[in-house]
DNA sequence: ATGTCC
């Protein structure tokens, strides 16, 4: 396949649909944005999903995209339900419902700098954390499993683990409609039990951060952000019930592929009718899983408000909740008719414009909160969604690798990276070295590069930027 | 991302 990319404005690039593509491909970013590393497979992936049956409009990737299993981290596609389109794990990827939640506190970083030692000392000594750990809540079995699969972070929620207005400040409430724990298999049952409330490894996080600058004064009050204020950002997924059941599911489509008469250029895209056996299974179990992800955050949160009302007699409001590993039943209007699509967005954010339905009431006037963690050394973002997005309002999720977690290893030494991040008043509470090696700021792009190509692409607006004041590291 | 290979 042809993979040239035409410049159509500054901060987008069309790639000519040829055989056996469906639709072209549409990446978001700068000359300098795009990955540059030899042999890297990201632009190829992006063709690659323009193939899938039943794909509209375009194959999509956000200016963070990088190289993942079958689509691109940073990839969106969206097929037509009644078209024989497809539902792909790929395109979701194996920490289903992976997401981030952002905490605003009642405390400016002033007044908390004397506490922050034993705020990330507390933090650092309740927040679980790193490979096959245990969670902070653990559940009696199948039974009460299903029920948290069901209601994610509702259930959570109603078991005392929070309060109601968190789930106003999730994303669906806080609960994917359509799970189906049936579909879930008893191995990822068994792995998810004791994992509730836990950060898992790799870039996943929980970080106290302080507004560092407002640049849309009305969309930060709405959130509830002010410069200066303390904040909690949370970015972790659903552990190894996810996996699993991403593992699960992939095998089933990779053995139905033929049924279906599907071809497809990377096996790593399986993916089956979403009206079909599998399709309809993999979905239930997907929505299944992200509602374990949602609970996940929901029991970090307790966690994270335990410890500031310990250590800072603060509180913690729930800015909002938003899952960036998704594959979601929306309708959105294609060539002048509404059609039922399944979005997969892939390391991507939902970024609703302002006045949509789906939106809270105290929102509507803004847009969709879109969280953008950067890296622990640099910054993340609030940003807004904006109208005209094209790639079914989606917006980018992160800063996006540049260097491989082989190549951060290589170049990074994680005692050498601590004593760097507190010698810039960052604290910083590892794991283990070499995850900490893995996730070194270097090993990113640069968050305000990224932010600038997501806003000059039209995706969505920054609304605050945020720096980081202590890490607690998964 | 992941009981970093059932």
């Amino acid at each position: 396949m042809d993979i040239t990319l035409v410049p159509e404005g500054p901060y987008r690039f069309r790639m000519d649909r040829c055989d056996p593509m469906r639709v072209p491909g549409v990446v978001f970013a700068t000359r300098d944005l795009l990955p540059r590393s030899a042999g890297d497979k990201t632009l190829e992936q992006v063709a690659n999903v323009a193939t899938l049956p039943g794909i509209v409009r375009a194959s999509f990737a956000m200016p963070d995209m990088h190289w993942g299993y079958g689509f691109p981290i940073g990839g969106v596609a969206a097929t037509d339900i009644d078209a024989g389109g497809v539902v792909s794990p790929g395109g979701v990827g194996f920490d289903i419902s992976c997401g981030v939640r952002l905490l605003a506190a009642d405390i400016d970083r002033e007044p908390l700098a004397p506490r922050m030692r034993r705020l990330m000392d507390l933090l650092g000594d309740t927040v679980p954390r790193g490979v096959g750990r245990g969670g902070l809540w653990k559940l009696s079995g199948r039974a009460q499993m299903e029920k948290l699969l069901v209601a994610g972070a509702g259930y959570a929620v109603e078991q005392g683990h929070g309060v109601p207005r968190d789930l106003e400040r999730c994303e669906d409430h806080g609960a994917l409609e359509g799970a189906d724990p049936s579909q879930v298999g008893q191995r990822a049952v068994d792995r998810g039990l004791q994992q509730v409330g836990s950060l898992g490894s790799g870039n996943h996080f929980l970080e106290v951060q302080a507004v560092d600058r407002v640049y849309d004064a009305g969309a930060a009050g709405a959130f509830g952000l002010h410069t200066g204020q303390v904040c909690v950002m949370i970015h972790c997924g659903s552990r190894g019930l996810g996996h699993q059941v991403c593992s699960d599911h992939v095998r089933v489509m990779d053995q139905s592929l033929r049924a279906f008469g599907i071809r497809i250029p990377d096996r790593q895209l399986a993916c089956a009718p979403v009206v079909s056996a599998p399709g309809r299974a993999y979905l239930g179990a997907m929505a299944a899983a992200a509602n374990y992800g949602r609970a996940n955050r929901q029991l970090l949160t307790q966690a994270a408000r335990r410890a500031f009302a310990t250590a800072a007699q603060a509180g913690l409001d729930l800015v909002y909740d938003v899952s960036h590993n998704t594959a979601k039943i929306e309708t959105h209007d294609v060539d002048g008719v509404a059609r039922p699509l399944c979005v997969h967005r892939k390391g991507a954010t939902l970024a609703l414009p302002s006045g949509h339905p789906d939106l809270p009431a105290d929102l509507a006037a803004f847009g969709h909160p879109v969280l953008v963690p950067g890296t622990m050394g640099t910054a993340s973002y609030v940003m807004v969604g904006a109208a005209g997005n094209d790639a079914f309002s989606s917006a980018a999720h992160g800063a996006g690798r540049v260097w491989s977690r082989h190549q951060a290893l290589h170049r990074v030494r994680g005692e050498q990276l601590r004593d760097e991040l507190e010698s810039r008043g960052i604290s910083v509470r590892p794991s283990s070295w070499r995850g900490l090696a893995e996730e070194a700021p270097d090993a990113y792009k640069d968050v305000d590069v990224v932010v600038r190509a997501a806003e000059g692409a039209g995706l969505a607006r920054p609304v605050a930027r945020l720096v980081p004041l202590g890490v607690v590291k998964g």
